[in-house]
DNA sequence: TTCTTATTGAGATTATATCTCAATAAGAAC
DNA sequence: GTTCTTATTGAGATATAATCTCAATAAGAA
């Protein structure tokens, strides 16, 4: 099945793209609809799934939440903040090897894994000591 | 908020236990509306979200599907079959000690983390060599 | 036994994502 | 350029997981 390039799939990309990373597929959603008012919700979840596909993006799964999509700047995962829901970027340089060390033990064919750090971020950690000090 | 002891909650207890690992929140209603067919859907919701803030069972998000509630065995992880949507358990021995490196690293205060693997897990390679053999 | 209020059941609601299907348009074939 | 095939789109319906609403119930202290 021969992709074909539409406006709408490059809309997704370049949207993406200048959000940086991590943003959910909602607020692609609405950032592509502030220059085209018409595009449909169910495209942008297809071409996001499509382009994820094309290895074009990287989609990150959080469970708990929407999922996120990066360009593919560089290996990373994430940190939710359980107060106020904002994501941070995580380094995984010495996460490398994670699969190897499973697949030895399983019989598994792995294909990648997810990790999300769950948290309370400095900002909100400061917040609590000024709202509720001890 | 004192809690109360009620029959539903020790329901909720007893079939996460009865089920075993991995049990998402509609198994466990199901194995209870077995003998208790007017439990509501959310009682068994409510109770699974009290029971884990008290530690008396384990959730675990899985990006991508329902949550899953587990007795507390013992520290692991979980892979997920990406064919036949099964879900398998990981000892996780050697990633102890992530939270720690990277709660040095960003003033995060850390209060755990998901790590869900995907793969394909033996009997569906097997499958697919029968069925789609080169 | 009485009283307070945590908890329940039923159903509505929210959030995320996918599906349906007629209409449109990409791009190959001519 | 024109025709043709079919991938893709837009709009709305649907699916799934989970939470919320609220009157009725019942746990357990008084």
């Amino acid at each position: 099945m021969r992709k074909r390039n539409t406006i709408q799939r490059s809309l997704v990309l370049e949207a993406v793209n200048r959000l940086q990373c991590h943003a959910t597929a909602d607020e692609i959603y609405e950032e592509i609809k502030k220059d085209h008012p018409n595009i449909s919700r169910a495209t942008v979840y297809r071409n996001l799934n499509v382009l994820s596909e094309m290895g074009e993006i990287r989609r990150m799964e959080t469970p708990g939440g929407a999922d996120r999509f990066d360009h593919r700047c560089h290996d990373h995962c994430h940190v939710r903040c359980q107060k106020c829901g904002r994501v941070f970027d995580v380094d995984v340089d010495f996460i490398t090897g994670l699969e190897q060390r499973i697949r030895d033990a399983h019989g598994f064919e792995f294909t990648g894994y997810d990790i999300l750090f769950r948290g309370i971020c400095p900002d909100c950690q400061n917040a609590s000591q000024k709202n509720e000090p001890k």
